[in-house]
DNA sequence: GAGTGGTCTAGACCACAGA
DNA sequence: CTGTGGTCTAGACCACTCG
């Protein structure tokens, strides 16, 4: 039976992993720099890396340039229920992040944005364009987020990014109205869509993991070699129309998806 | 800016892919062995096996380990969509892999079972022992199947392996039924479930990103180090009951996830 | 500014699959 | 059986970031 032999680097990381999880390495403790490692272990320094490395893809550890490599305050990802999440009572109740927020409340993490919600009037990318029905070069609105996460007290420079998140509007409905404001109000922009007779009612969800691009790894503070979620969000109303795409971009490590629907028996 | 510099590798996977794309590397065409790449541009061996690695990831080639390094055949990922998948009239349309089996087709592909379906009582893991709401030491039906796609013609041996999947039943429900049989007949054992009295209506989905088990990586013809998908398949009754738990592992390097569902406006 | 992880080279050796 | 990718060491140098 093709049973490849275990990697060093994985038996390592699966040491680690066991005393992370047994309580012998607490949360916030350091471990040995690689280096001292590699030397301890009589290995070279990039076999500890590549242990650190798996570590800190299953969100066990933190690495920093400076700090070393501590073990995570937060060792459970965070979960991300799409179905409840896009119900017009659900997104009202409990303000425009409703859902997101208790969910990192849950893990005693507190939402934030990085900075203001960029919006802009500008082409959308060929396949969110061919998704909204618009011509490739016709402007459309954008409402690009940089969502985070914190510890109560941390300084906001080092918060931890957890999400990207770039809506497309067509130009036709968004244009001269609250989607181009700086808060859309309760409930969000899709609210504020089904106040002016453009309610999602059937929503698609298409999942893709990838590597980030340049610009994504430096916002999202992670590598070229770490995994992201991408998650196209494609809006329709009940007469079939296109009204929003979302893309949101997420470190694989930190997230877990969940979806809930009904099937006909 | 937080812009971290690109690595070598990621630019050398990256002129790669732009090459690929265009066609101006037919599928199936060869890229120089890595050792005579390395040797040409005056690097690492390391480096360009990274490069490769990458594009392999995003599944542009395929790396063997006498072939040599080929630009894959199928450009594109498998798609699998959860919604449609599970509805009864979907399921029984088309045979017992109805839906999986034409997307598959419409890449050219053909579906196969690596080995007859495992079918056997005994004890579920801790997690789905819990969900399905029976002792842990209890014993459950479970049925464990590894799913191919093969290109007409290939030899059985090296087919591609795209997903182990892993049904667990309650002994209560399942035990003595035609969910114990070899075949289970049209529309599969959802279908027989309800026969039975416990169709599905309600179906949740967990998806989950890390690294396989030595075992799953032997399975699945990859490396410890490329990350696979993890779906919890929960099905649940009209009373609520857990009548199913399957977990999907498929290589995140083939596939692409997809859901839809109904929202209130 | 100092110290950590990150990238890269150079090259030995290993293990597996294909011709 | 042979040649390919895969793993690993050793060590130089780079770049980020936190104190």
């Amino acid at each position: 039976m093709a049973q490849p032999k275990t990697p060093k680097w994985r038996q390592l990381a699966d040491r680690f992993a066991a005393e992370i999880r047994s309580g012998e390495r607490p949360s916030g403790s350091t471990l040995p720099k690689i280096s001292d490692l590699a030397a301890e272990l009589g290995s070279g320094s990039e076999t500890v890396r590549l242990a650190y490395r798996a570590l800190s893809d299953e969100g066990l550890v933190v690495m920093s340039k400076r700090g070393g490599t501590r073990v995570a305050e937060t060792l459970v990802k965070i979960r991300r229920d799409a179905t409840f999440r896009y119900s017009r009572t659900a997104r009202e109740a409990a303000g425009a992040h409703g859902a997101f927020e208790a969910e990192l409340a849950r893990l005693g993490l507190a939402y934030r944005e990085a900075r203001p919600t960029r919006i802009a009037r500008e082409q959308a990318p060929a396949r969110v364009a061919e998704l909204l029905g618009v011509d490739p070069g016709e402007d459309v609105l954008v409402r690009d987020r940089v969502m985070c996460a914190d510890r109560a007290g941390v300084r906001s420079d080092r918060a931890t990014v957890v999400q990207l998140a770039t809506s497309y509007f067509p130009g036709e409905l968004a244009f001269g109205t609250q989607l181009e404001a700086d808060d859309t109000g309760p409930g969000g922009s899709k609210s504020r869509l089904a106040d002016l007779g453009h309610a999602q009612t059937t929503i698609t969800e298409e999942i893709d993991v990838r590597a980030p691009t340049e610009a994504e790894a430096g916002a999202l503070r992670t590598t070229a070699d770490r995994p992201v979620y991408e998650i196209t969000h494609i809006g329709r109303t009940a007469e079939g129309r296109v009204v929003e795409v979302a893309v949101h971009v997420m470190p694989v490590r930190l997230w877990r998806l969940a979806y809930t629907f009904e099937v006909d028996a």
